[in-house]
DNA sequence: TTGTATGCGTTATCAC
DNA sequence: GTGATAACGCATACAA
């Protein structure tokens, strides 16, 4: 009795009902044009026989493919990338294809790793969000040999330019079919609306990858410009490292609705930096009190249910907006007022853009950055 | 300037240092005896050609696997199931393999459709929650091809003919996969088209497939014994579909702690169903000063949150338990209490078992059942 | 240590 | 409409 017998193959399928190879194939694809008697013997030998198509092994004719679409996010437990995940697999699922997600944890060589697992995998496309130090080039190795969406973030982010004098670049060659030297692919469309800076050493050109953002500034800026409405002077920036470059967006939206040059210091803008919810309550808790505040905008969800935190430890509290919705919002009084972007929409857009590039459209790589919503519930005002 | 050219084979790299096949195919292998000289030659030749291994072509050989596995759940966007999956794929990614997920919203036949579709693709292993109203016979038939691993509710015990109605259960010890007759679940239903024919050969009985659950019932029992400890004697049951395992698993344990004989209809067991957390909030709303009851048992995260919605809205409140810990439970006061169960372990325990079977351990199937934490935060005080 | 020949399960070509 | 046969990209006896 053996537990796992090798599963029947198409040949015995033909064999069993007495047929050609190509007519169980042609059966098992959907062919219209059989012998109606034929197709009833291939039938009944299929089910007795217990035969499955195998689409690994049909994957790997010319023209052919597993239509499977790789993910690749920072953390699928973190509700911000399930829910987006979801909303993939959804699109992806209603055009026939499956779903393959991985996290990268934000580690780029992790990142690099995992990109090339897909890709010798052979999915038939990538939607990535890039990781936070992007620097081991998988986009440009990437891109020219499957369609790739770029989620969240757009490529090759500004690395803070201080720490940019000695990137102490180990250039880590990944064994073995790694290190393609990238043939420099000379863009063609260059995206005008989203000015992105070059990274030194790297470069000049991007690979051409569809990206999907959110308003991270403009929706910082109308929550930021809202707290101000309402008679705050001093808003903590409360988010997470500015390495990230939605941080970065938003912190920009922050200091524009301030009146405050990019560049320059001002302390009418305290900063703070907050990677759990337990160290943005803990930076609340400290500053409660004291002052030095008068408001708080929450850059994540995460720096929202802290300051939440902080707020009903301490019996008191501060106008606040915080950055992404999140379950407890609604929950408690007054109800906490966010900027809403709508994840589930960059998924769909995100699936539609490879499954595009799959049809085989090849327009020029287009930017797309959706639009945020300021949903006031109350934790705004005084 | 073809945008996406074929892809380099073993064969052109082979071509490339001009060496054989197989040489190359054990470099890419990362085989050990090789001449340095033509290593490096062929490192050469596969970073100048950009050349990919291809694992969905070297899966289809004989002993050779993919090294991937499917995990069928019922939502990714809800959170239990995607910190579930994303243990999971942590587990697995330590081992090697890659995880193709998918969300059968419950579908029984949708479910059916995805578990086959895996199987086509010829994943390694499945891991699987068995659909609401499984009568499709998919365990069955995929058991047999490759390892199974059912998570948070087990297999679908074989339908019950009309002559099993024995009544008159005895209280029997709840795990494993035991005793989930609930009252209230009648017939197979309205789909009699797959009375499933059993397979020639094999009996009724159930495949093998190992199971791992939370212990629903002990934890629902201690949470209600806890609530009937500070004085509550009306206590509402708010949860979802009885048709749910793990719902009629915590109603039971409910009920038990309440000393009421499973079968019967006291009324000292008020139940409610609510599907959503806007559901469970007008329930709970619309009895709130009724004085029919002084207390809640929130069966899920959904209800637990629709019931403090409810509480903040009235501006009163009731003792409160729930069943699954969630984000908003620390932010309110009193903070919510809840039977907490731990997902990742269920993830990591699932995945383990899978990877057991596949590393050829053969031992019969087990149960494993979670035990679960009450973790008291003050909502269960009058 | 390296090369040759063959097969994995499926699909495509092109005669019949 | 159907069927031999040749790929597809890779790995493995087996020989050299």
């Amino acid at each position: 009795m053996n537990p796992m017998p090798k599963p029947p193959t198409m040949k015995d399928v033909a064999a069993a009902a007495g047929v050609a190879l190509k007519t169980v194939s042609r059966h098992v694809n959907g062919a219209t044009n059989i012998d109606p008697a034929l197709a009833s013997r291939i039938a009944t030998a299929i089910t007795e026989l217990g035969y499955r198509h195998n689409l690994a092994a049909a994957s790997i004719r010319p023209g052919r493919s597993a239509k499977v679409i790789g993910l690749v996010i920072s953390d699928l437990a973190n509700p911000y990338w399930s829910v987006l995940a979801r909303s993939v697999e959804r699109t992806l699922s209603e055009n026939g294809y499956l779903l393959m997600t991985v996290s990268s944890e934000e580690d780029a060589d992790r990142h690099r790793l995992l990109v090339d697992r897909l890709i010798a995998q052979r999915v038939d496309g990538l939607i990535v969000s890039p990781p936070r130090r992007d620097t081991t080039g998988w986009a440009a190795d990437a891109a020219p040999l499957l369609p790739v969406v770029a989620i969240d973030r757009p490529l090759a982010p500004l690395l803070p330019s201080p720490t940019d004098a000695h990137p102490a670049a180990a250039p880590t060659p990944t064994p073995p079919a790694a290190e393609a030297s990238a043939p420099l692919l000379t863009s063609p469309g260059a995206d005008a609306d989203a000015p992105h800076p070059t990274q030194p050493g790297a470069a000049a050109d991007a690979p051409l990858v569809d990206t999907i953002l959110a308003d991270n500034a403009g929706g910082a800026e109308a929550a930021t410009r809202e707290l101000l409405r309402h008679g705050a002077r001093r808003i903590l920036f409360l988010g997470d490292s500015l390495e990230l470059y939605t941080m970065r967006e938003r912190n920009a939206g922050f200091r524009r609705a301030l009146g405050l040059d990019p560049a320059s210091d001002d302390d009418r803008a305290s900063v703070a930096t907050a990677h759990t919810a337990a160290e943005a309550a803990e930076v609340v808790t400290a500053l409660l009190g004291t002052g030095r505040i008068d408001a708080v905008f929450a850059a994540n969800n995460r720096a929202s249910t802290g300051a939440v935190d902080a707020f009903t430890r301490a019996g008191t509290r501060l106008p606040l907006i915080g950055f992404d919705d999140f379950e407890a919002a609604t929950l408690v009084r007054p109800g906490i007022s966010v900027v809403a972007q709508d994840v589930a929409q960059m998924g769909e857009t995100a699936a539609h853009a490879v499954l595009a590039r799959l049809a085989g459209e090849t327009p020029p790589p287009t930017t797309t950055t959706l639009r945020t919503r300021l949903v006031l519930r109350g934790s705004e005002l005084p």
